[in-house]
DNA sequence: GCCTGACAGCTTCCATACAAGGCGGGCAAT
DNA sequence: ATTGCCCGCCTTGTATGGAAGCTGTCAGGC
């Protein structure tokens, strides 16, 4: 059953797009890689149009890099940049914390609660990639409860560069310390407590650094 | 005398985009606006392919709204949108000036008050447009002075939706307050209190609220 | 042996032609 | 008079060919 008001039809050019930062991200494309329009365009079946746009759709959010006339290259990671765009997460999460904490919904605990029910069950199967999906589902509802999902649609945006880097410590990250500092941001949001929850909220995302600093050391090809 | 070490070309697709982000900014291209790319092509002399890879980049900006098929319109103004975009300025500006005020630099007063002094002057020649810009490198500023200057870039760009609204409202914001908001946050920094800092901060961000409220009721057109 | 310059092979960029689908006006049937 | 259909005209999407430019190679001169 086809759906009824689907008038956003899929075109070409988007798949292409979604399969390239698949690629990108899971690093079927290493960071370096030289990639051309025609042999993607090949490789996909198509012609090189659609994968143009594809390619510039992908060089705006910073995964590719277009030298005009020359080649077209995966972005290697920028330290620097990972480092900012934390910075910018960072930023933006907490004042999202510090609103759902200081104007708490009734549901908003329970919501939370819920959630982390579903994560200790992904965890206990060991089920590290639906554990991940669970995990921004956790960030983005509490965008959501903020009235700021958008702000986490840019959020997004801007973190595929660190989610290649999570991606190269896949299975590494201890889910379980995670659940338990989701806890303690949740416990706050109960208590109405934002001063808390700022401080379990920045905990929880400094254990990104350590990540960094690490990958770093065992892919250094990786990054610029 | 041609530049000698320029070997970032300007291609058509980029004096499009400069073109068009121009024109919508300064409401030459007014939200609501239908547009093609045949018409945008022809009004340039050029072919329909570099505008269409200028619709992309101006679309995923936020700017356009292509509709597949149909055709392409400058996208309305989004009071929602606006105010995310504030929230998402105000949670990097706050975190921004609680740096600069924590690890205060030697040299950050002094910049911050030459660029103050800067912004009278323009403010007594009447000069608002060169106002905006010293306004811009102020904030600016304080980015680099934290070290997140990549951060700054990234409210630039979502910032543009705003810019719209200001240019409407061109002439009518106060200098003067804005100015002696500026010393408030200026002052906070050189006495190292973030705590001050981060309110002078919030304060000044504060006032584009109102003037946001006053542009839908000018110009609800403009408006979704 | 070393340097220089032409050249072949690659890339992205632009132009053009065609395909697929939405929209509205005109027309016919009820 | 109203409703439903059909057909041009418009739009964006895709394909393809050629133009401009960068890079590395290789032959020729010193």
């Amino acid at each position: 059953m086809a759906a009824l008001l689907e008038h956003t039809q899929e075109t070409i050019a988007m798949r292409v797009v979604d399969a390239l930062r698949d690629d990108i991200i899971t690093m079927s494309l290493k960071p370096g890689d030289v990639i051309s329009e025609s042999d993607i365009a090949a490789r996909y079946g198509v012609s090189r149009q659609p994968v143009r746009e594809a390619f510039i759709r992908l060089a705006q959010q910073g995964l590719l890099l277009i030298r005009p006339k020359r080649a077209t290259v995966v972005k290697k990671i920028s330290p620097d940049g990972v480092r900012q765009s934390r910075f910018i997460r960072e930023s933006i999460e907490v004042e999202i914390i510090r609103r759902v904490a200081g104007q708490p919904t009734d549901d908003a605990a329970d919501v939370l609660t819920t959630l982390i029910a579903d994560q200790e069950a992904a965890s206990a199967a060991n089920d590290s990639r639906r554990f991940h999906t669970l995990d921004e589902l956790f960030h983005r509802t509490l965008a959501r409860l903020a009235g700021v999902e958008y702000a986490w649609q840019l959020i997004d945006d801007h973190k595929m560069q660190l989610d290649r880097v999570r991606y190269l410590t896949l299975g590494v990250s201890s889910t379980q310390r995670a659940i338990a500092e989701h806890k303690e941001i949740a416990q706050a949001v109960a208590k109405a407590d934002p001063a808390a929850a700022e401080l379990a909220m920045r905990a929880h995302l400094a254990r990104a650094e350590l990540l960094l600093n690490q990958t770093i050391n065992d892919f250094p090809d990786f990054f610029e």
